[in-house]
DNA sequence: ACCATAGGTGTACGGCGTACACTCGTCAAG
DNA sequence: CTTGACGAGTGTACGCCGTACACCTATGGT
C-alpha cells in the first residue's frame, strides 16, 4: 500500500464494452454532439488517448455504439401473421430508437451496415420470407420499407419545441400547413396535446405500407421483367 | 493605380449568395465533411472571418445552403391527376437532392424547417388537397410520406462501392440478405450492373403509397376516432 | 473635407481527433 | 528471485475546427 490509498480504488480495468456503455449513456444523457473522446474519457476517469487501447478511432466506437442499440431491439415473435411478425419487430426497433434519439443520426452517418444492423436486416427479411413472399417481393418491400425498417421515419416537422400561440403571419405563408396543424390539433382522436400523435402516424404508414405488401403477395406479384 | 495592379483584380464584393453558391459548389465537390469555412473562404479568395459578416455562423450557412438546394426543385405542374402532379413534384425533388448528394444529411440534422422547406411542404399538402384528400387524410398522408416528399429515402445498405466478388461467409451469416442479393443480380428488369435500381426501388415504394392514399380517399377514410 | 459605415483582415482562444513516445504493473520463463 | 516482454494507461504535441474581438480601409453622403 505504498502509493497512497492504492487500495480503495483499484478500478476495475477499462474494456471495449465499459466503453461503448458508457458513450451510449453520455450520447442519451448530453446529446450526440456533446460526445468527445475527451468528455467520454473524463467520464471514465481516465486519460483521453486510454480509450484508443479499445476502440481504433471514434468512428470505430460510432460503429460499436449502434450495433449496442441495435443489440437492444426484441427479436422476432414466432406466428403465423407474418404482419403481425414484422409489426411487431419494427415497432420493437422503434422504442429503442425513441430511447436513444441520437442513433437515427448516427446509423445514417455510418458507411456501410454494422454487423449487428445487417443481422438484424436479414433476420427481418426472413421474416417477409417465411411469410410467404417471394424473394423478388421481399427484395423491393425491404427498399419500400426504407428507414422504417428501424423504427423511426424522418420527422420533418419537428411539432415539439416551445409551441406557442400559432404565429399568424405563419399561417398566411403556409396556408395548408396551417390547416393541417390545425386539423390535428382540434381532433382527438390521434392526437396528444398540441401536435401530432407521432406513433399513430407511424403505425398508419406502417399499416398501409404492410396491407399493400399483403396485397401483392396474394396476387403473386412480381416485379414487371419487360425493358 | 497606386497600389500595385488593383485594377486587373477588382473582385466583386462578397455577398450572401455567392457565399451560399460557393458553398454548395464545394460541398458537391468535396463532401460535407470537408466544408468548413476556412476552406470556404480559401475558395473565394478570402480570409475565413470575411465570411461572417455574410452568415451569422455555419449553422445559418447550412441552412442557406439547404434552401438553395430546395429551391432547385421544379414547382408543381398543374394537371387533373393528383397522383401525377405528387409523383412528378417528388421524382424532381429526388433529381435534386441525387445532384446534392449532402443535402439529405444536412437537412436532417437542421432543428427547425427552413423557409424553403416549409414553401415545398405546404404546396406539397396544397397538391394533395386539390386532389381532393380530406385535410384529415392529407395531414396523415404527409407523414406517411416522411421522407419520400423530399425525394430520398435511407439506403440502409449502400450498394455501391468496391463490389468485388460476394464474401461468402458473409452470404453464410446473413442467408436472406445473400438471397436477396442474388435475385436483384440476376434478374435484369429492375437492375443496373450488380447492385440494385435505387430508382426503381423508390418509384416502387412511391407509388405503393400513392396508390394506397388513392384507395383511401376513394372510401372517404378518416381517421378512427374512437378512443 | 469630413466622417460614418460596411466589408475585409489578423490575431487569438478553446475544443476537437489522434500520432507518438513514455511509464508502470503484471506475469511467465529462466 | 530476477528479468524482460507486454498490454493498459499517460503526457505532450500537432493540425484542424468555429468564431470572438479589435483593427484597417475604401466608399459615399453631407
Amino acid at each position: 500500500m505504498t502509493p497512497q490509498e492504492a487500495t480503495r480504488t483499484q478500478r476495475i480495468p477499462l474494456n471495449r464494452d465499459r466503453v461503448l456503455r458508457a458513450a451510449v449513456a453520455l450520447a442519451d444523457a448530453t446529446g450526440i454532439d456533446a460526445l468527445s473522446m475527451r468528455r467520454l474519457a473524463q467520464e471514465l476517469g481516465v486519460v483521453p488517448m486510454a480509450l484508443y487501447k479499445h476502440v481504433a478511432n471514434k468512428e470505430e466506437l460510432l460503429d460499436g455504439m449502434v450495433d449496442a442499440v441495435v443489440g437492444e431491439i426484441d427479436p422476432p415473435a414466432s406466428g403465423p401473421d407474418w404482419q403481425h411478425v414484422v409489426r411487431g419487430r419494427i415497432l420493437s426497433a422503434r422504442r429503442v430508437l425513441l430511447r436513444h434519439p441520437w442513433a437515427v443520426r448516427v446509423i445514417e452517418s455510418r458507411t456501410g451496415p454494422t454487423p449487428a444492423v445487417l443481422a438484424y436486416l436479414d433476420s427481418m427479411a426472413g421474416s417477409f420470407r417465411d411469410g410467404g413472399l417471394s424473394a423478388d417481393l421481399t427484395h423491393h418491400v425491404m427498399h419500400a420499407m426504407g428507414s422504417r425498417l428501424l423504427g423511426f421515419s424522418q420527422e420533418l416537422f419537428d411539432t415539439s419545441g416551445p409551441s406557442g400561440p400559432p404565429d399568424p403571419g405563419l399561417a398566411a405563408r403556409y396556408p395548408h400547413i396551417a390547416e393541417l396543424a390545425a386539423t390535428a390539433a382540434h381532433d382527438g382522436g390521434s392526437t396528444v396535446g398540441g401536435g401530432c400523435d407521432d406513433q399513430f402516424e407511424f403505425e398508419f404508414a406502417l399499416d398501409l405500407l404492410l396491407d399493400g405488401f399483403e396485397s401483392l403477395r396474394r396476387q403473386g406479384w412480381t416485379s414487371a421483367r419487360k425493358a
